[in-house]
DNA sequence: TCACTATCTGACCGATCGTTCGTATAACTT
DNA sequence: AAGTTATACGAACGATCGGTCAGATAGTGA
């Protein structure tokens, strides 16, 4: 199972889970090879031949995210019934992955959202593309949970996701600052209610 | 009306002038003495002299940035009739601050507390107590509008707080991010939506 | 005009940044 | 066992970081 690399590929998803911590404490920017190398007790030249720039651990460190999201939040969401159940199982575990601080510093993609939306730049771009994918996803659930009758069909669609997308941030960051978990449950009746209280 | 120290006092608003531009946009961090002092033609060494650390710095772009948000979004609400006039007067405010980028990269506070929400430090406190100071003006406006009879009196006014700051941080966010600004218009309507859509 | 003080500069400090490169060490192939 | 490749290291690079300091310059009050 280990294939022909299989020491450098430990080694690239060590150094990415550190970077993950880091990224959503520090930020992108904060991450450095220095720092990287010190915690992980490695050369700097070491994990940089790893990646080859720092912009190339920035999205590494992305993508690898993003496969934490999935597996944590995404593929569970999945597994609930389609239409308003896996909408509302969505934000559950959304939240729960915030508030466990699976990341050191909450959820990776309201830090890096916040922190390069006035930037230029390949991790940007990414960024933004990963912004539309949650969308349409999101756009995709609330559609599913109207045509299964959950919702009233009449619905902004757009205006829900915009909503929705945004109790989910504001509790992720409003808990990190006063270090309250309450906020998880302001963002989560602040959905039902949204959705409607019924079901 | 130059008081005794006119000079001192204009370089270190131009200075802070083009700090909350740097910060919003590359963050508190991101904003360096070198840089700074390059962009305003100034040497390292002068800017430093006026704030003594770049704590300090970072402290005083904090103060700035709140003059200059109580001049263009609290004060004017102040100036609409007390209750949800002024409540939505606020928000208008807030949303007409941040899309004709007054600073750079938007709304400062956005930035800044999603930038420094899981550190350390005293930066990181006057954040927190930011926050704290606009929760409760947020409260005391609500209840105000319920005194007023605006609002049902059985109201959860901090929740409401909470969903209201998180769709005015949204727009900011979405908006510099997609660079399309309907997201104020987005945070609007959820916001009257949530106030009741009477008056 | 003169003295005083506020303001600003330029050279420099040690530390750290991302990056390059030659080389050592491990691991796998044959 | 030998040969080959993957992996990691250590020293060094120019640039920049925050910070220090002695001295030049400018503005003020007497």
């Amino acid at each position: 199972m280990d294939g022909r690399h299989a020491r450098g590929a430990h080694t690239r998803r060590v150094t990415l889970a550190r970077a993950v911590d880091i990224a959503t404490v520090d930020g992108l920017e904060g991450l450095t090879l220095g720092r990287l190398a010190a915690e992980l007790q490695l050369s700097k030249s070491g994990i940089f031949a790893h990646f080859g720039s720092k912009e190339e651990l920035q999205l590494a460190t992305i993508s690898f995210a993003e496969e934490v999201f999935t597996e944590h939040v995404l593929r569970p969401a999945f597994q609930a019934p389609r239409g308003k159940p896996r909408l509302l199982t969505l934000f559950e575990r959304w939240m729960d992955f915030s508030r466990a601080r699976v990341f050191a510093g909450g959820c990776f993609f309201s830090t890096v959202m916040a922190e390069f939306d006035a930037r230029e730049g390949k991790v940007r771009d990414v960024v933004v593309r990963w912004r539309t994918t949650w969308s349409e996803l999101l756009t995709r659930l609330i559609e599913e949970a109207v045509e299964e009758g959950h919702l009233t069909p009449g619905i902004d669609v757009s205006q829900l996701v915009f909503e929705l997308t945004a109790f989910g941030r504001a509790a992720n960051h409003d808990s990190l600052l006063t270090r309250d978990d309450s906020h998880y449950d302001r963002a989560l009746t602040a959905l039902r209610a949204r959705l409607g209280e019924s079901d």
